[in-house]
DNA sequence: CCCTATAATTATCATATGATAACTACAGAG
DNA sequence: CTCTGTAGTTATCATATGATAATTATAGGG
């Protein structure tokens, strides 16, 4: 197989990966959370706690869009703003006790949709999967 | 490993697709194009000739959303219609030209980020990647 | 202490996007 | 031919998003 046919493959694999974890998100309740502050909640899920900056960074937005936007997470309830005791500059951003609640309910349906893709694979199988996880991971979307 | 600890894994493991391919995107030159459009222009490129209904379908984006964003496309001459013969209500959409021209730079583009990261593995270690692709896209990425 | 860099906020503007209603044109069934 | 469903268009509105300038507060070097 020669770099173009694995690239094709690498395309349709990408675009197969986007479509199912909009498949995955897709149903999870989203009252009244926009795209963008959809992504800022899983990336402080994920990390937390985390400063504005690093927010910003790694969702690609502006600090003065994320300062925004973060203030609106803050009204409805989801995010909760700590000084830093190190660097009075900076915000200690975590979820707050609603907002975990609103991820551990997203996380839970992700889950239970994987659950109804690989839940009848033998233990094999998902040591398979496991292995192909981690060595694309490694040598192809490495970080 | 358990169910949990897989999903744990699932979750890094899109985080690191939706980054690289970020990365991998970032940088070829888009003069024009919104990211709606350029959604758009992906799956015209990747599935050509397509009605506007499954563009829309595919894109997730409603029709007369569809409609409109197509038209801004072809008013920067990136796309062509032609109506279908046989069924005269359904247009037929394809790049054009200079839309093949601008898709196929950033394919290039991508794929020499791709060469990047995978041209100096040995024969084996690419066909071990191509099996982990196929592998889950099987039986996590279905769609 | 002064200077410069960093972290974040606020305000403002332009544009992109999403939702919806009302419409035209055509296909296919009967 | 009429009726109903499908494909697409146009117009309009509200909101989300992105870009940028100006400002505040604090850290850390010298």
């Amino acid at each position: 197989m020669d770099k173009q046919a694995l690239f094709l493959k690498f395309i349709d694999f990408v675009t197969a990966v986007h479509q199912t974890t909009h498949a995955f998100t897709k149903g999870a309740k989203l009252e009244d959370v926009t795209p963008v502050q959809y992504k800022m909640l899983e990336y402080v899920a994920v990390s937390q706690p985390v400063t504005l900056s690093s927010v910003a960074d790694c969702t690609h937005m502006s600090l003065p869009n994320t300062s925004r936007e973060l203030k609106k997470l803050i009204q409805k309830g989801l995010c909760e703003k700590v000084a830093d005791a190190d660097d009075r500059r900076r915000q200690l951003i975590r979820l707050s006790d609603k907002g975990q609640q609103l991820m551990n309910g997203i996380f839970g349906h992700m889950l239970s949709q994987l659950e109804g893709r690989i839940g009848t694979l033998s233990g094999e199988k998902l040591k398979e999967i496991e292995q192909a996880l981690d060595l694309l991971h490694d040598r192809v979307f490495r970080t």
